[in-house]
RNA sequence: UCCUCAGUAGCUCAAUGGCAGAGCAUUCGGCUGUUAACCGAAGGGUUACUGGUUCGAGUCCAGUCUGGGGAGCCA
């Protein structure tokens, strides 16, 4: 794996007693460097692992001494040493340098410090922030959840689909969406009514970044039974909030012969696993989230996987609102979307921890959610977790043709721009669920960064996007 | 998009309308086991931008840009 014999920190630090006493190399960047007249300490950091290695490095017994010592924060180094145990120090073990190599030199303007830095000024060296402690923590728990998701779903005998990134005119109405031409925008094209003649664009006809791969993933549950998409999703809107991204990514599950209960244990199941997975597997990197970032994170998160989510109608949760509407600056009722607060205090005061709010009045919701037998709510799920709000946005979807169809008119909207979304239930339709979760807010909750932009390596938001 | 707060040294922040400051970082020197090491010294400024009020603006006013927090939209 490692040429040359070359070992990493992580290695060191999974099974120490295999190296002591024993010459090792490494290489890494110097993630500090103090010295004294005779000797000195460089915190070497390689990548492989969150916490640093100590080396010491002496006068008597390291012929490049003086230059070790003029060393600065960010130098690449390859060492060789033996590694000791420290009983009694701050740190467990270390390595007595024999050689320092300079592999790449970090000259004085490197704007990372020992000290600790804004996460505004990080954003801002999006480049370089994933070297600091922080960020190494957040994107290798990104990298290991990703991993808990396809775990979780291939355990299960899900098929990952891969559904389209760019998709044809806006059918699908989740939100405002990007537009992909390769038009010139002077000069385009018009048709005889003076619109953008889309005819002549590269596919034939308008086409935008996709907004959900929930229409898609119907079509392949409908084949393959369970499935399961993740990929990066796309919104135009002009959000400008701690948890709104112009591209994110979504893991969005689909299951035939399945109704809104099936999806919500689906659901729950899986935001258990995924947390429990990471919890297990970075265990440095949660307890720094736990000590640095979000203090009581990992008693949340047990309690999470521990206890069982909380269920209740939006009908019961807007009288209990009601009860209580003289705290909301929007007075809660029946028929109104939840807003924000009353989001909050239900999660966050009355049940404290992750909660379903189920069927919904239909028309806040989306035409392809299943209407109930009482004709005013349809089943429809949203999960909501304490600090973040809501995570997931699921349903059962409406199989019934003529429902559809009417509920497709009713709004406006046109048959023929959904006519293979319907044939899915013109030929052997049946009742089928999925759901959507927002990858990087599960990131948020599990560890308890607060911005989105954090949890992105390199983040799109409106009027951003300099990466 | 709306409300609100902010923008001063590389970073984190001070400065009643009256001389532009500190800590850290950097550079130089000291120190025989440091842990954000410590001690001493030096260098470092278009106070976001444009205009205005004033004898005098980092500070007051107007506009613009960027960022934070909140709301809407949603995942």
């Amino acid at each position: 794996m490692q040429k040359e014999n070359r070992t990493t920190i992580r290695q060191i630090y999974r099974q120490p007693e295999a190296y002591y006493d024993k010459r090792v190399s490494l290489s890494g960047w110097i993630r500090s460097n103090r010295d004294s007249k005779l000797f000195g300490f460089i915190e070497l950091n390689d990548g492989s692992f969150f916490k640093n290695l100590q080396i010491v490095y002496e006068d008597h017994s390291l012929e490049n001494f003086k230059d070790v010592i003029r060393l600065g924060v960010g130098t690449a180094l390859a060492v060789e040493g033996i590694l000791v145990e420290t009983p009694g120090a701050k740190q467990p073990f270390e390595i007595k340098a024999e050689s320092i190599k300079v592999e790449g030199p970090c000259p004085s303007d490197y704007p990372l410090q020992k000290k600790r830095h804004s996460f505004e000024f990080l954003r801002s060296i999006a480049h370089l922030r994933p070297r600091t402690n922080t960020f190494s923590a957040v994107f290798r728990v990104r990298s290991l959840l990703s991993y808990a998701i396809h775990k979780f779903f291939r355990e299960r005998d899900f098929v990952y689909v891969h559904t389209p990134i760019i998709t044809g005119s806006d059918a699908e109405g989740a939100g405002e969406m990007f537009h992909v031409t390769t038009l010139n925008l002077k000069e385009a094209p018009l048709t005889e009514e003076g619109g953008i003649d889309f005819g002549k664009d590269f596919f034939g006809r308008e086409t935008n970044l996709t907004v959900s791969g929930q229409l898609s993933a119907e079509a392949y549950a409908l084949a393959f039974r369970n499935v399961y998409t993740f990929g990066p999703t796309f919104r135009a809107e002009n959000s400008n909030t701690a948890r709104h991204a112009a591209e994110f990514w979504m893991i969005e599950p689909e299951m035939a012969f399945a109704d809104l209960q099936d999806d919500m244990m689906l659901a729950e199941d899986m935001i258990k696993y995924i947390f429990d997975y990471v919890i297990r597997h970075a265990p440095e990197e949660m307890n720094f989230f736990n000590s640095f970032i979000d203090k009581g994170l990992l008693e949340r998160l047990n309690n999470v996987i521990s206890s069982e989510f909380g269920r209740i109608t939006y009908t019961e949760a807007v009288e209990i609102l009601k009860k209580n509407n003289d705290r909301f600056d929007y007075k809660a009722e029946w028929g109104m979307d939840l807003q924000t607060e009353h989001e909050r205090y239900l999660t966050e005061q009355v049940f404290n921890k992750p909660i379903f709010v189920t069927d919904y009045p239909k028309d806040i919701k989306a035409f392809y959610m299943r209407l109930n037998d009482d004709g005013k709510t349809v089943a429809a799920m949203d999960l909501l977790v304490p600090g973040i709000g809501e995570i997931i946005g699921g349903s059962q979807r409406e199989e019934r043709l003529e429902l559809l169809d009417a509920r497709i008119r009713e709004l406006g909207m046109k048959e023929e721009d959904y006519w293979w979304y319907r044939d899915l239930r013109k030929y052997g339709g049946v009742y089928h669920a999925g759901f959507g979760l927002g990858f990087e807010r599960a990131m948020m909750y599990l560890t308890g960064m607060s911005n989105i932009r954090d949890v992105i390596p390199f983040p799109r938001t409106p009027k951003s996007a300099e990466f």
